[in-house]
DNA sequence: TAAGTCACG
DNA sequence: ACGTACGTGACTTAG
């Protein structure tokens, strides 16, 4: 076999590799995407052409003889873009590190070093395989020579291929007629003139029939068409330029011997340590996996140890003792009576919440792997981490953690022992919603580690137990090693921000609550569940056969791209807003034309009870535990502005607005005997606005225990008090929220459906009226700006990045959100405070009553019969309590024997 | 997987 | 001139 030559056009790959991903930047800020598409494509070619010999060519920056010819009389090229010229260097020094050859050649182009290289090596009876992005180059195609252009695609990156026969049948030209089709044809990009009146379709048909330029000039009078023929002979002279401009050069002078760029080692000599480093500094992780055969590992990695056997165990345990200890239960099957075959599996369903391991960490050696198995039990390990002595006890994602114990109670006052990495990296940065132990390391400990996915891919822990074990340990050990470690990074970097006091007094205990929450769930009655459901059906139904009939045919109603062309196109109604891929058929259009076409009035209903079925009746039902119960999960890292969120399912977004879906309320039941008391606070966001403002007009309208909408629409249409009609109340309401959100003019004059001038008059009216909200505002967008963060009253900050854009809606968008932000999250400081102060007493005074629900501005608890009137007041007093302000918090208290009763 | 829609605070 | 209210999550369609 003959050996094989692989030559790369550098800038050419480069080129696409920018503009064909996003703007990858590093903690450093260096831009990477170029330098990573460029590895990623040569890898691709490289892990199927394994090549004897490798060659990157790149143009010579100073403008080429050719080109300087052209541009001196059609201006010059566009200059690359900064944050590309600067990954040049970057990848030529990648591609030293890695020992790969770079030929660059003063007065020629990358083209022409690959032209010469291509035929060198297929005289020295090689095979070529040339990479480029640029389609110039297929003239160099041969049977030996294959021209390669990846493309990037969303499945992936694609590669076409051409050897001669690829070319003509293509293009319908040979590789070297190629070079005439473009003189004629010309390419702007490369600032060639071509032919005027010559494009594409008629250089290639020419080029066809004559095979070359000189043919067609000397048949001009019978070319086709007319423009051609007249063309060809005028601007002939520009011809013969272009054709020399577009033929590359293939006996360049270039310095080079093949014994330079041959691989010795095959593909693996190029993972170099040097290499690693620069992957590692500008943080390629995916293609670290690359370097497994030669790769420095990290220290750490050195001192996983995997226990099987019982001594050893306790030994680690023992050793562990009064330390502080990072662990991780590793969830999977266990593997303790693994000897036995399908016949008891079968019997006992695979329990994913089991222990397949516990990974634990307590200095810098110790870092183990205990396994379940013919020796370890499940509960052994489990019975350990329950009455092991630590100083205290460190974890990646506590909540999930204390969930995979089997059994597992805190006392209150235990709860100080515990560190939550993730709790912690969020209030530092709560922008990113995600805080696995590969981010943390990178951002807190520089170190540079293999995610989760990849290590494990789609497998879990179990499954790649099996594949391959050393990753599943490896993945596991990282964990429990990046939590030890990021501790006191964290807890340093959390002190500097003034936010000890939120993690260790707010956060951190609420971890156990919303665990406990998660725990007891809410109880659901499925029958009465799917009683709605089928009801809906019925409706929904009828509602289908109305709409098709006054569509005159069938479609998906559910399509918002079928229904636009009905409404819009087939029966021809008025449309307004457009989105980017059609016609707008949100709510919000429709109820505008509802009044005047009633099938538009049935969609709508349409809409609303098929969203009741789909999410709620039918959704929900899917969530019903065998204990009767649905049990959310409370997200404590997810929000940018300090708020919860819940999941699978969401429970904080469960209709209330209009009665039909109000009244799936109804199948959320306390327990047996029991009874739900609800409590919300009442306008807990203008409150903290009044208190944060210092306001004194709208603090008083609250000490007065003012209706604030009915006060504020006294004041800003100077109406009194008792004679503000509905009209404005709704009014003020929309700009009291207006307020919170972060005020626009705009985006209140689309609320009320005013001018936008009316709108900025009730604004103007608002500041004169509440002075001191109009100076809170302001000066929270200067400090934000100032700063690049807003703080609640409780410290919690939230970055605004978009702040300093340079885009002015990025920059408007920061600016509501710097006025919103402070206001939200002192909200959700407040009710989260009263949530561990509520769960506690609970608790504390030996009541039965459980915390099971949060809605945001609501507390939901299910209630023992007999402890009613203690429950209730011990809510109201914590909710009131949670914070001392020049306003007060007010809170609203129902009853009810299911949730649509009790709110 | 993204976009559109809509449920909640 | 730009073109939006703040914060979430689930479901559906369609590429």
């Amino acid at each position: 076999m003959s050996e094989k030559l692989v030559l790369i056009d550098g800038h050419s790959i480069l080129n696409r590799a920018y503009h064909g991903l996003p703007d990858l930047t590093n903690s450093e800020g260096l831009h990477t995407n170029a330098v990573y598409g460029f590895l990623n494509i040569m890898f691709k070619i490289l892990d199927e052409e394994k090549p004897d010999y490798l060659t990157v060519a790149f143009d010579v920056h100073a403008p080429t003889f050719r080109h300087r010819m052209f541009d001196a009389y059609k201006g010059t090229r566009k200059p690359m873009d900064e944050e590309l010229r600067q990954q040049v260097p970057m990848i030529k020094e990648m591609l030293t590190a890695m020992g790969i050859k770079i030929v660059e050649k003063e007065g020629y182009e990358a083209d022409d070093i690959l032209g010469t290289l291509s035929v060198r090596a297929e005289k020295a009876g090689m095979d070529v395989a040339i990479i480029s992005g640029d389609r110039d180059l297929l003239q160099l195609a041969t049977d030996h020579v294959m021209v390669r252009i990846p493309k990037t695609k969303k499945t992936g990156t694609e590669i076409e291929n051409y050897n001669t026969a690829d070319v003509i049948e293509k293009y319908g030209v040979t590789p070297k007629e190629f070079i005439d089709v473009k003189a004629l044809q010309g390419d702007t990009s490369d600032n060639i003139p071509g032919v005027p009146g010559i494009g594409e379709k008629t250089a290639g048909a020419l080029i066809a029939k004559y095979h070359c330029i000189e043919a067609v000039h000397e048949d001009a009078e019978n070319v086709k068409p007319p423009r051609a023929s007249k063309n060809i002979v005028e601007y002939w002279e520009q011809a013969l330029m272009s054709k020399e401009l577009a033929t590359i050069i293939l006996d360049a002078p270039v310095d080079y011997e093949f014994s330079d760029a041959k691989l010795s080692g095959g593909v693996e000599s190029l993972y170099t340590e040097e290499a690693f480093l620069l992957c590692k500094r500008y943080e390629f992780k995916n293609m670290l996996s690359r370097f497994n055969v030669e790769a420095p590992k990290n220290n750490a990695e050195e001192h996983f140890v995997v226990v099987r056997d019982l001594k050893t165990a306790e030994s680690v345990f023992e050793k562990a003792k009064d330390r502080e200890v990072a662990f991780a239960v590793v969830p999977g099957e266990s593997l303790e009576n693994s000897e036995s075959d399908g016949q008891l599996s079968l019997f006992s369903e695979p329990v994913s919440n089991d222990y397949l391991a516990v990974s634990i960490c307590f200095s810098e050696e110790d870092i183990y792997f205990i396994c379940t198995g013919d020796e370890i039990s499940s509960s052994f390990l489990d019975e350990k981490l329950n009455t092991l002595e630590v100083k205290s006890w460190i974890s990646p994602d506590l909540k999930t953690n204390l969930h995979r114990f089997k059994s597992k109670e805190i006392k209150a006052d235990d709860r100080g022992r515990y560190f939550d990495m993730m709790v912690a990296a969020y209030l530092i940065n709560p922008l990113v919603g995600e805080y696995p132990y590969d981010a943390v390391a990178k951002d807190y400990l520089g170190l540079m580690l293999s995610s989760k996915k990849d290590y494990l891919g789609k497998l879990d822990f179990t499954q790649m137990m099996k594949e391959d074990e050393k990753k599943a340990v490896d993945c596991a050990c990282y964990e429990v090693y990046t939590a030890w470690k990021s501790k006191p990074v964290l807890l340093q970097k959390l002190k500097e921000m003034n936010m000890l006091t939120l993690y260790r007094d707010i956060e951190l205990p609420l971890v156990f609550v919303l665990y406990d929450m998660e725990n007891e769930g809410i109880r659901a009655d499925g029958i009465k569940l799917k009683e709605y459901g089928d009801k809906l059906a019925v409706s929904i139904t009828e509602l289908e056969k109305k709409i098709y009939e006054a569509a005159g045919e069938e479609f998906n109603i559910n399509s918002p791209k079928q229904l636009g062309v009905i409404l819009f196109e087939k029966l021809g109604l008025p449309n307004e807003k457009k989105t980017k891929t059609g016609y707008s058929t949100a709510a919000d259009v429709l109820e505008k034309l509802a009044p005047e076409y009633p099938i538009v009035a049935d969609i709508l209903e349409y809409r609303q009870l098929t969203k009741l079925k789909s999410t709620y009746a039918d959704g929900l039902s899917g969530y019903i535990a065998s204990d009767g119960k649905i049990h959310t999960t409370l997200n404590q890292t997810i929000t940018a502005t300090g708020r919860l969120s819940s999941t699978e399912p969401n429970l904080q977004n469960i209709p209330i607005r209009i009665e039909l879906g109000k009244l799936i309320r109804k199948v959320f039941l306390p327990e047996e005997g029991d009874l739900f008391v609800d409590s919300d606070y009442s306008q807990i966001e203008l409150r903290v606005l009044a208190a944060l403002s210092g306001d004194e007009r709208m603090i008083e309208a609250f000490k007065n225990g003012q209706d604030i909408h009915r006060s504020t629409a006294s004041l800003v249409f100077d109406t009194p008090f008792d004679e503000v009609t509905d009209l404005q109340r709704r009014n003020a309401k929309a700009v009291n929220f207006g307020i919170v959100y972060g005020i626009s003019a705009f985006g209140l004059s689309n609320d009320l459906g005013i001018s936008r001038k009316e709108a900025q008059g009730y604004i103007d009216s608002y500041f004169v009226k509440y002075p001191k909200i109009k100076e809170f505002l302001d000066q929270t967008v200067l400090d934000a700006k100032k700063n690049g963060y807003t703080k609640t009253m409780f410290g919690r900050i939230r970055p605004i990045p978009e702040l300093n854009s340079s885009n002015f809606m990025q920059r408007q968008f920061g600016e509501r959100v710097a006025m919103n932000s402070p206001i939200q999250g002192t909200a959700a400081d407040i009710i989260k405070i009263a949530m561990i102060r509520v769960h506690d007493r609970l608790l504390d005074e030996g009541l039965k009553s459980r915390l099971i629900l949060q809605v945001h501005d609501e507390l939901l608890i299910e209630t023992k019969e007999a402890e009613k009137d203690k429950v209730i007041k011990l809510l109201e007093k914590e909710m009131r309590g949670a914070v001392d302000m020049k306003v007060s918090m007010e809170v609203g208290t129902e009853c009810g024997y299911d949730w649509y009763d009790a709110h």
